[in-house]
RNA sequence: GCGCCUGUAGCUCAACAGGAUAGAGCAACGGACUUCUAAUCCGUAGGUUGUGGGUUCGACUCCCGCCAGGCGCGCCA
């Protein structure tokens, strides 16, 4: 894989600070990047403005000092000039650029990896809904962005691994179960309740008719410890199956799927209270077992057991993370749903009451959708049983639409989606716009089927640019190996979601204003071609990046 | 009351771990298809970055106070 560009250039500035600054050259973080404006070339550094605050002489004066080592060292790479009060703006030569494009050829769909995770183990959990109903909205832009999270770690080159935990232990399956088992009996005219923290969704009197037609009235017969045990499983079964295939159906599959219940049956839970009690970090109050929790911050400490002897969520939930940490993660995300931020604290005094690093743990939480249709916001909520399905919502504007819109802002920011504006074949719809830069791509290299130009030149004939847009073009292409590990870095999948839409906007711009294919000048066009293909190869691998298709035709 | 998230153009959002004149799209207005996809492009207009202080060469960005909205504060998960 080629050296990311930025890394080539603090290189060879570091060398410059080592030789010129020496005392000063580890303190400083240079700081290089692309310029918002073109007009002041390519990339620039601030180099000058903190050194100035070391030496007491104007910015200016430093950059001034500073260039021509600059520039010597840069030899070949890009040519450096002062502008403002001390910035250097640097232009790239056109031969890195022209031999950045060759690259991107030959590395096709790698283009984009770096060695950035250096291998490291990563685990990505997400999702992990409870098993009680189907997915809805909110969920999918957690499957969303986990997904997309994980696939971009992995291009960043960590070894990652996506997760799923099954919560189908304790009291809320319980509660599915004989919510499950009032349906089946109301449906044969039992005139009985759901219980008054039971679930109360349709989809439930969907499964109970399922079950009914499968096992037969007969099931309503069994002993009642049975009978509880087999609902409960049925219900869990089948809500799994179909959150299986919501999330397959929304490009989303995972490495493993994690049972609570298993923590439960090895033994787990009750050796991390053992380890807890062991550390000294327990304490017994009103007949439950709590956790000093407050030690590393929490606000108040956490109940591990009950009053009645059953341990809480919170317990197998740290028997998790045990496990996690025993299975030898570097790191390990959790992306939780914004109504569980308030377990954030206790979650990470867990972590460090087992004496594992804090930051072992990644917590990131992604806010609440807004749906609206209309103007009309809709509301969701599993237990009140009123949510959007995401099925529905997908069925509607279809996989890449939903993707892209729950992927396109940090999710730590509350979305407003508007149905009917994503239903748009239109402008309004971002997906569209980068899709159709995809499409048009493809469509240029059939027309050149159609006129038999199917000449190869070769690479030596790549010669250089013939007008500004096309520099730009390759000069984002070249980038988007930064913006993949910029991306897993922060963990902003976003990043490639505003990256592609600015390449899309580019190559529109170039395609409007010059024709690509033109007979009489055959060198000039399979320049233009060469810069078509690179380009379609970073759109796709960018959308692939997103979980989105990239169509050959629109 | 406490905690977390958010506040930028009429609307939806950018601004890359403080950088140069705060940028896009939509909506409005005006242009560009006998030529590789007009789901596109070009142009005009639109701003006291919620508000008051502070930090510094420089603040949308960092710190403190206020205001507004969302969410959470269970021996539920």
């Amino acid at each position: 894989m080629s050296q990311l560009i930025t890394e080539l250039f603090k290189g060879k500035i570091e060398e410059v600070l080592k030789a010129h600054y020496p005392s000063l050259f580890k303190k400083i973080d240079i700081n290089l990047e692309p310029t918002r404006d073109k007009q002041h070339g390519d990339y620039a550094t601030n180099l000058a403005f903190l050194l100035s605050r070391e030496f007491k002489k104007s910015p200016r004066e430093i950059a001034k000092e500073l260039l021509p080592y600059l520039n010597q060292a840069l030899q070949g790479i890009a040519q450096g000039k002062v502008a403002g009060g001390g910035f250097i703006n640097f232009v790239l030569e056109d031969s890195v650029l022209l031999s950045s494009l060759k690259e991107i050829l030959k590395e096709k769909e790698r283009f984009g990896e770096s060695d950035t995770g250096k291998g490291e183990k990563i685990q990505v959990e997400f999702v992990s809904v409870n098993p009680t109903g189907p997915l809805h909205v909110g969920h999918g832009k957690c499957a969303a962005f986990g997904d997309a999270l994980a696939r971009v770690l992995k291009k960043a080159g960590f070894t990652v691994e996506k997760e799923y935990y099954i919560n189908n232990a304790g009291r809320q399956t319980d509660l599915l179960g004989l919510s499950l088992e009032v349906r089946t009996r109301q449906i044969l005219g039992e005139e009985v309740e759901i219980p008054e923290d039971g679930y109360r969704g349709e989809y439930l009197v969907e499964i109970a008719r399922e079950v009914l037609k499968e096992r037969g009235k007969d099931i309503l017969s069994l002993p009642d410890e049975e009978r509880t045990q087999l609902f409960k499983e049925l219900a869990i079964e089948k809500i799994m199956g179909q959150i299986k295939g919501d999330l397959e159906n929304f490009r989303v599959q995972f490495d493993v799927w994690f049972s609570e219940k298993s923590l439960f049956e090895s033994g787990e839970v009750d050796q991390i209270l053992t380890l807890l009690k062991e550390r000294g970090y327990t304490f017994e109050k009103e007949g439950a077992l709590w956790l000093k929790t407050t030690l590393w911050g929490d606000d108040k400490d956490r109940v591990l057991i009950r009053e009645n002897g059953s341990p809480t969520y919170f317990t197998s939930d740290i028997a998790y993370h045990w496990n996690k940490w025993k299975r030898g993660f570097f790191r390990v995300i959790d992306v939780w749903g914004a109504d569980h931020h308030g377990y954030i604290p206790r979650m990470k005094a867990a972590i460090q009451a087992l004496g594992i690093p804090e930051d072992f743990l990644e917590i990131f939480i992604v806010q609440f959708v807004t749906l609206l249709r209309a103007g009309q916001p809709e509301r969701m909520s599993t237990r009140q049983g009123e949510f959007i399905p995401l099925r529905q919502l997908v069925d509607e504007v279809g996989v890449d639409v939903a993707r892209y819109y729950f992927l396109m802002r940090d999710p730590a920011t509350h979305l407003e989606f508007d149905i009917e504006v994503a239903k748009k074949q239109s402008m309004d719809n971002p997906v569209y716009y980068i899709q159709y830069a995809h499409a048009r791509i493809c469509s240029v290299f059939q027309e050149r089927q159609r006129q038999g130009f199917t000449e190869y030149l070769g690479e030596e004939k790549i010669a250089g640019f013939y007008n500004q847009e096309e520099r730009e073009i390759a000069k984002k292409l070249i980038y988007f190996p930064e913006i993949v590990k910029r991306s897993a870095i922060s963990r902003q999948p976003y990043l490639i979601c505003n990256f592609l839409y600015n390449l899309a906007g580019d190559f529109h711009a170039f395609y409007n204003l010059h024709r690509i294919i033109d007979k009489d000048k055959p060198i000039e066009s399979y320049f233009r071609l060469v810069l078509c293909r690179v380009t379609q190869i970073v759109l796709k691998n960018g959308l692939d990046l997103l979980g989105i298709t990239a169509p050959d035709s629109m």
